[in-house]
DNA sequence: ACTCCCCATAAGGCCAGTTTATGCCCCCAT
DNA sequence: ATGGGGGCATAAACTGGCCTTATGGGGAGT
């Protein structure tokens, strides 16, 4: 690493946060309670877990495991960062769910095709809990818009769908498996976000938004609940980018509420109340007309409503 | 969560998923378009990013990056896969705000006291949006109970403090910065989950429950709604602890909606409605009596929006 | 054509993490 | 008390991944 100490404006997290693997490792020493049984579940050794920990620890400048010749336990620091850790693991593992299943893989017993937003922030938990459940179901995964999602089904290329929109694509039969609403959010500096009152419909039309480009279902749902009358602002291909100029202060947007729940915990964005106006949506899973999902398809189908 | 730390029969997810490093690479890549300008903004060789991305698209089995002599953009599952990545860097980003608080206690400017329920799901996320605002500000972090939070304010070691609990301690003046309200959740297999009417009051406090010990923010104020009546079917240190028992299937249990919301998004525990009992609380900033936060103090108390 | 910006490949170096091999400590059962 | 076993630490050697430098090829604007 002879560049790397530059002293100047931070540099990428990574160094200064401990690789997945420590991260596992620390979950798994909390929940054993010991070193030695941490490092045989993970397939190391001892001493390679004790150094490891150790590094960790003097990586982070903090305690995190009281050992004793009884075993290992949890510093109430090394609580603070075991909890905060299995964010990442978690987000980690749901990523890695992910990614199995757009490994195009012939050998697929179960084939899905699905909307954007739900593809982004939904389908990784879902096929979590699919694999905890069904441990040899392979899952593959093709993501585009309720246009795309139907013509998959339809071909047979696909054996259950997802899609967002406010209408069910011809030739397929649906159920509601959850429900969602959009949400107008501005950064914290913008006027709206001291309002008092609640935004008319009216002043949300004449407004302009930055927004999702047509065909999207986030944009079919605003561009029917204003009668078809959303004044783009500018238009972004994907939610990542309309969220980021939303934060940036680039002006309003309207996006699911999946999408912004954690910039509305953390205040990055303000949500602004509206009236009169019908921003809900339901999530549907779908499937071609008769076919009812059968198999692994109704397996991820029922783990989607609970 | 269980999912994310059961023991795997196939190993740690670590080897498969891409190292922070990488991901952190390819989200430079997305934004900033090309290859060699996210090389030189993570301070490496364009030959080293070319590098890892290929390796990270040989180890996902997915092409990520679609390469051209004027730059490169993401394939369409590679802006998905970059959105997964996203939320495990912006994870991780939390946890490095968190533990570099953990670790600076010399020289803070900003010394804070958090009840654990706070520490553990907010702090992260306050600490972040100040570093943003005033990355020069050293913050110090403890975590305990209410109780040791007013100690360490009225004993001049902490300046700020935020605590959850009904009472603000004496000698502490506060401010109320959000609402929370405690759920009973249950696995999705219990006989609860599927109740049509809400919970009573007193089919709760006849019931024995998964419980934090005495003496957190939590039990305190489930205790005070039921008249000091709640049972314990076992009682455990943690909020995690308790969320793990409750998704097992143990009995329900009764935990701040903070901690909760991802596993009721994906259906690991469901919420029961509960009728004739005030389960709400508010989470407040809390200082000495008359020193009104200044300074730095103040910056993060804005950010919590007190 | 010239030049700039992009990306790929090759060869060598370095560090982190791992394994094997010991040693010490404490608890408990014989 | 006396082994035995579980638990952790340290030392030394190995390995592999990531980084760097050096170089080459391809397209686009001037």
């Amino acid at each position: 690493m002879g560049s790397a100490e530059q002293p100047g404006i931070v540099g990428s997290i990574a160094h200064r946060v401990p690789d997945l693997g420590a991260l596992e490792l620390l979950l798994a020493v909390a929940r054993l309670g010991s070193l030695g049984a941490a490092a045989r579940e993970l397939g190391i050794t001892q001493p390679a877990a004790s150094s490891r920990i150790r590094s960790m620890e003097r990586q982070l400048g903090v305690a995190l495991v009281d050992r004793s010749p009884r075993g290992s336990r949890l510093t109430d620091a090394g609580a603070l960062v075991t909890d905060w850790a299995r964010r990442i693991v978690e987000a980690a593992a749901a990523f890695d769910a992910g990614a199995q299943a757009l490994r195009d893989r012939r050998d697929s017993r179960l084939r899905v095709a699905a909307s954007m937003t739900i593809a982004e922030y939904l389908l990784p938990g879902w096929l979590l809990a699919l694999r905890a459940q069904r441990p040899d179901t392979a899952v593959s995964l093709h993501a585009g818009n309720s246009a795309a999602v139907a013509e998959r089904l339809l071909s047979g290329e696909a054996d259950l769908g997802f899609v967002e929109g406010l209408t069910v694509p011809g030739g397929l039969d649906s159920a509601v498996i959850a429900h969602d609403h959009l949400v107008v959010v501005v950064a914290p500096g913008h006027v709206w976000a001291r309002r008092r009152r609640s935004l008319a419909a009216s002043e949300l039309a004449s407004t302009p938004l930055i927004l999702r480009e047509k065909g999207s279902g986030t944009r079919q749902v605003l561009d029917t609940a204003l009668g078809g009358l959303a004044r783009p602002l500018i238009e972004l291909s994907s939610t990542t980018a309309v969220k980021a100029a939303a934060v940036s202060g680039a002006g309003p947007a309207v996006l699911s509420e999946l999408a912004v729940g954690e910039e509305l915990a953390l205040r990055r964005l303000v949500g602004i109340p509206v009236e009169g106006v019908a921003l809900a949506r339901d999530l549907r899973a779908v499937w071609p007309t008769g076919h009812r999902p059968t198999g692994p398809a109704r397996e991820l189908l029922s783990l989607t409503r609970g």
